[in-house]
DNA sequence: ATGAATGTGAGTATCCTGTTTATATTCTCG
DNA sequence: CGAGAATATAAACAGGATACTCACATTCAT
């Protein structure tokens, strides 16, 4: 819930070491996510980000090497934030439709600001060395919530990693999707995707 | 099921008229299509395409008048073949399992030979004035076809749009994930989709 | 007040892009 | 066959955008 002030460095020129230049350094990680999630990869340039965030683009090049520090200093943060909001909807056992309702009204909260950063994260964005192995990572610990979730709900112990992907990659595909209609706090959505949830993890009893 | 010969305009700048030049306008599609699934928007040059095609730049500049041209008929291509597989799925009716299954294998099916180009066109590719018309037209008959399918296996009548739209992201974000990991041929994932395709259409009377 | 931290933005060097055009090859058909 | 149309070629162009540097200006901490 409270903000982030991310972990030191990742690959940084240098660290920020007054006010100034640590609110400097946030200001061009989120004016990055921002462009990012609104113009994609293909429009994604260090001077329009140096621009977006009313910084010099000299200041940019102070903090971050080169472009693909920065947009992994973009992702670290924004993966921080989607694994806190599954961690908490999974944690303790609760019943499954309070879980349907946290893990939706989390998963919305942290794509309302920039809607499509995460796909644009997952897809448009090279792969470059060094992140390879903390996307892996990320993914992982991910798909663990999910599949803890799914474990939980359900007495078969067969699929429960395939219903994790499944499942996990069923609710981007309508979020990334109502975002792009600019949909993403229409209610009636957030109750079918909770009912698509529900109904999935509770089984295929009725046919 | 037959290969679509595709219908003979789309702006092209002339007609190609021996079988030679049908099979170079051919050649530069499919090429184009792999191009913008592998590199996605960002890597799709008209070079890179015309290469790719075995074909010299200015064959590509005879038929097609820009680069949007032939992302246009990149994009009609596809939109047909998808468009005809839900067609095909939802035609008749049939019990839910079977229609599950069916859409399952002809979206996958679909999917295959140019994994993430769907999204590619979704996503990445900038509409132009003349192609919204179009894209908009085939995204309504595309959740035509789900919402049509919805309103026969169930019997509230309400949220028959919303669910359509759910239940298509939801397919697609799995599909999309799937061929990301060149799953898209794991027969337990094929599986689990089909249950979650029935499991949320056939209701949530299971808690 | 002095040196360190921070900020500036014009400038550089490249690389690519979409597109044209002059020319060469292949086809059609009388 | 052979003439004209259709088709194919690839070098070249003009223009723009890009990532990144550097010499200098400003602001901080002490």
């Amino acid at each position: 819930m409270s903000t982030r002030i991310a972990k030191p460095a990742a690959r940084m020129r240098k660290l920020p070491r007054q006010a100034r230049s640590i609110a400097t350094v946030e200001a061009i990680i989120e004016a990055g996510a921002h462009v990012l999630s609104e113009l994609g990869w293909a429009g994604f340039s260090t001077n329009k980000v140096a621009e977006a965030a009313g910084v010099s683009i000299g200041s940019l090049y102070q903090y971050f090497p080169d472009k693909l520090a920065l947009v992994e200093a973009i992702r670290r943060r924004h993966f921080d934030h989607v694994l806190s909001v599954i961690r908490e909807a999974s944690a303790e056992e609760k019943p499954l439709k309070q879980f349907a309702r946290e893990l939706v009204r989390g998963m919305i909260g942290a794509h309302s600001i920039h809607p499509t950063l995460h796909q644009v994260l997952l897809d448009e964005v090279p792969g470059d060395r060094g992140s390879r192995a903390a996307h892996a990572s990320f993914q992982a610990r991910y798909l663990e919530h999910y599949a803890a979730a799914v474990a939980q709900y359900r007495k078969r112990r067969k699929d429960t990693e395939t219903m994790a992907r499944v499942l996990s990659s069923a609710v981007e595909g309508v979020i990334h999707n109502a975002a792009r209609r600019n949909m993403l706090d229409a209610p009636e959505l957030q109750k079918q995707l909770g009912e698509l949830i529900q109904a999935y993890i509770s089984g295929g009893k009725a046919a």
